[in-house]
DNA sequence: TAGCCGTGGTC
DNA sequence: TGACCAAGGCT
């Protein structure tokens, strides 16, 4: 295939996917127009690693308490631990409020719009500060998460995985397949993206009804089995330091007044493992201690 | 960079 | 039923 060639493919990839998103893409509550940039941000925290119809309810929530950074800035950060539940990584939460106040002192209560000055922002990496920038203020940058990497996988590199994140080699792979337009290229982003959550999936891609099912390498190739080095698979959960460390937060979201070390040890059998559960949340700033009692902060 | 950080749903 | 997966970030 020449280079001509392999370049008009990503366009039509590009083309057919987009077309595909507006007729199958999700009404979702950070896509209606004038969400804006607060909600967008506040969306984007809430989806790292966490399930989109468990984040809707919880994003209402949280912007009809704290509509602007400013608002959020002002509240106790134990109140955005409270409010952000069992979302699961409470530290977004703290993450978060830590962002609204950088927000409101240093940059007049406006979201930042470009990527520098958002990646400096707490909880904010590669992947969230490119998707502020494009989807709330429409600047031409890729955005890939673990959907995009998936498709580019597939459908450019013909791999059945991703396999361990390639930043540089996804950043370019769709940074390739975003037109100049930009709203076209941001239409991009949201619809490789979707693509990849809807049809393009982990386990049982729906092939069939994929609009690019004819450009797919993977597909070509004949969907081979992926060879290639896996992700770390994740530690039992069950009996884990982490189900501890949640336990214990729970404990303390739970409660009006400091609780004791006993009350605490209520919650799970194991005096190291409670040791360090709580000694790791004291580190990251999600619990302070107060005499010999503990609280959120 | 590999390991850690929650929680719940799926097959 | 247990492993996998989910719009990642940080160290």
């Amino acid at each position: 295939m020449t280079a001509e060639t392999a370049a008009a493919d990503l366009g039509t990839i590009s083309r057919l996917t987009r077309e595909w998103f507006v007729e199958h893409g999700r009404d979702l509550p950070w896509r209606q127009d004038g969400f804006g940039a607060w909600g967008i941000l506040v969306s984007e925290i809430m989806l790292q690693q966490t399930p989109v119809v468990r984040v809707i309810p919880r994003l209402e929530q949280w912007l009809e308490r704290w509509p602007t950074p400013a608002s959020l800035a002002s509240a106790a950060p134990g109140d955005a631990v409270r409010a952000w539940e069992r979302l699961g990584y409470p530290r977004r939460a703290l993450n978060l409020h830590a962002a609204a106040t950088a927000i409101t002192e240093h940059h007049g209560g406006v979201v930042p719009e470009d990527v520098p000055t958002l990646l400096a922002l707490p909880g904010i990496g590669d992947y969230t500060a490119r998707a502020v920038a494009a989807f709330a203020y429409g600047h031409r940058h890729p955005v890939v998460d673990t959907n995009v990497r998936r498709v580019i996988a597939r459908a450019v590199l013909g791999q059945g995985e991703a396999g361990p994140p390639s930043t540089k080699r996804d950043l370019a792979a769709m940074e390739e397949l975003l037109p100049r337009d930009l709203d076209a290229a941001r239409a991009t982003n949201a619809a490789v993206m979707e693509l990849g959550a809807l049809v393009c999936t982990a386990r049982k891609p729906l092939c069939d009804e994929c609009p690019i099912k004819q450009l797919c390498q993977w597909r070509a190739a004949g969907y081979p089995a992926y060879e290639g080095k896996r992700q770390a698979t994740q530690k039992r959960f069950e009996g884990s330091d982490r189900q501890v460390r949640g336990l214990i937060l729970a404990e303390l979201r739970a409660s009006d007044v400091p609780v004791t070390t006993d009350e605490i040890a209520q919650v799970w059998p194991d005096a190291d493992q409670r040791e360090r559960a709580l000694s790791g949340l004291l580190t990251d700033g999600l619990a302070v201690q107060v005499d010999s009692e503990y609280e959120l902060p």
